[in-house]
DNA sequence: ACCATTCGGGAGCGATCGCTCCCAAAACCG
DNA sequence: CGGTTTTGGGAGCGATCGCTCCCGAATGGT
């Protein structure tokens, strides 16, 4: 209606995205944001209605950004099932490439950090986390039905083991383990796939 | 020297523990503290100097004693090596039979809350991680010396696979996952490590 | 041009933070 | 006993917490 915002809506949340994801909630104060989002006390209040807002803001921001990556590169183009999984795995524990490391996922910083305190936040880490199981579920699927995985694979146990071990490697990642052990542990749950069925002759 | 204390200096490092456990470092107030361990500031700061040294005796104690208990419960007594990790890990997602659910690990809950930030903690988050790292090895050793696993193990990636599993063990426990989930996860990762190798009858 | 409305900036609210100091009571020591 | 030492209790320190309010400046609608 009257006078336009002086700073991008979006930038900031990337922002806060960055601060939350680094430090958590609790060790975040709203003057940390402020003087990260450029933003005084009175925009950012009218903005984002109080920190816990704004947090909510920021995980459904990962979301939208870091999860969805993700999501994407976990869809197999016609590349070896295994393959795109290995990397998908070693992608999540090297991707912050740019910059700096040991940030871990930012959803499974929130959800240890928070656990099941706070519905709205444990809503939000829940629905992140269905969407990688469904991804790899649909993945695995088509990989056995592709002849890559035996025929025989418990879909359900592959995902349930796949997805466990990305929530440990992320944990791995933010406290600074070595990436060499990472990858040994990625090749050893690639290998737990089981092998390809002989083709039948 | 003189006046004896009134408090038993154990208790209140357990008391400590749990609270600094279920809420995290930042999220657990002094107060908060001080009302738990029926002390007050004067003679809560004599005796542990301060807030974050009060943690790292926290740190110590869970380590001494819950960490301890995991440690011998993956000791094989002369029980198979898989049913002993089994129950092991199974353990581990529900030990919280006393009371409350949820809390996870304190050992990966503060490593995700404080990463690599603060030297001490990250020093004594990483020895409780190897010490567990060390009783996998020398259990999947013995099991495949016992001719229980496949010879042709590969001990290294084993572990990894195993130690990963359970960090996203704790986490999906803290999320508040459904039990029979992570019971399919501990089981696909039990199946990982392959079958007892024929008898060379 | 005017007015309504939202903006950025900043002072400052009450509450809580981690922590310190003082004091009288209590217990060991000679 | 008296003297020394450490205790438990509590007031309260400066700093920071999350947040509110008021202001003049800037911009839209008519």
């Amino acid at each position: 209606m009257a006078r336009p915002r002086q700073f991008d809506e979006q930038n900031a949340v990337a922002s806060a995205t960055e601060l939350f994801w680094r430090r958590g909630y609790h060790a975040t104060s709203v003057r940390d944001l402020g003087d990260e989002l450029r933003l005084t006390p009175s925009s950012l209040y009218r903005t984002f209605t109080d920190k816990h807002t704004l947090f909510l803001r920021a995980l459904d921001h990962y979301r939208a950004t870091e999860s969805a990556e993700a999501r994407q590169r976990l869809h197999a183009g016609d590349r070896p099932v295994r393959e795109v999984i290995r990397e998908w795995m070693l992608w999540l524990v090297t991707c912050p490439a740019d910059g700096e490391s040991g940030r871990g996922c930012f959803v499974v910083n929130t959800a240890t950090e928070l656990g099941t305190t706070d519905d709205q936040v444990h809503q939000r880490t829940e629905a992140a986390f269905e969407v990688t199981r469904q991804a790899l579920r649909s993945l695995l699927t088509e990989g056995r039905d592709h002849g890559e995985l035996p025929t025989d694979l418990d879909i359900d146990a592959a995902v349930e083991l796949l997805f466990t071990m990305v929530l440990g490697l992320r944990v791995r990642e933010r406290a600074g383990h070595d990436l060499a052990r990472l990858t040994t542990a990625i090749d050893a749950a690639i290998q737990a796939l089981g092998p390809a069925p002989t083709e039948p002759a």
